[in-house]
DNA sequence: TAGCTATTTAGCCAACTAGCTAAATTATAA
DNA sequence: TTATAATTTAGCTAGTTGGCTAAATAGCTA
């Protein structure tokens, strides 16, 4: 939990979410959207993986990874039930 | 929204806002819910009210902080919609 | 095997964080 | 005005963070 809200509390890793959002990535790829070296990058999806919110997976010479929606979405939850927020109101119109 | 990001981060300070969800307190109060000193959560407060999550207001010589629950919801808000999340699976049941 | 690519690990540094004690501030009470 | 209470500010320390470069690892390909 804790190590979830930490691993969310950074832009680059909420942004590496974001893109990983759309459609699974590389390493090298996601790393091309941000002006950090790749080991910068590197370190931080180990971050998000200790977290449990991205999963890394080998394909012979390259490491896709994968959103773990399901972890973002209970963690989301878990700060609602937290703060005692209906989500009725977070519908969005 | 970076600062809201940060100031939720730490579990002395969400367990502050958990308090303040009940009724407002003053500092002095809410200080005796923890075993840290109250120069040590004066400054989480002020963390707090630098991200709008609180508000302090001063009555004769206490301080009583009050819960700014919009911000926080509508802080959830943005990171649903920043991934993508549809408010309908969050229903708690 | 040698070389190339993709990625991570190691080691360093500057900036930030959260805790503490001591001192300053502000208001109330004697 | 002196003392007491509530709170914050200042200054210190230890630990964490995020960035970098250089080196290590692992898998291909010639």
């Amino acid at each position: 939990m804790q190590k979830t809200f930490k691993a969310l509390s950074d832009p680059t890793r909420r942004k590496v979410l974001q893109l990983l959002r759309e459609r699974d990535m590389t390493a090298g790829e996601i790393a091309g959207y941000f002006n950090s070296t790749k080991p910068t990058l590197s370190r931080h999806f180990s971050v998000l993986q200790e977290a449990d919110l991205i999963q890394g997976t080998k394909n012979s010479s390259t490491i896709t990874y994968r959103l773990n929606v399901t972890v973002l979405e209970e963690t989301l939850l878990a700060m609602m039930e937290m703060f005692n927020i209906d989500p009725e109101r977070m519908k969005n119109d």
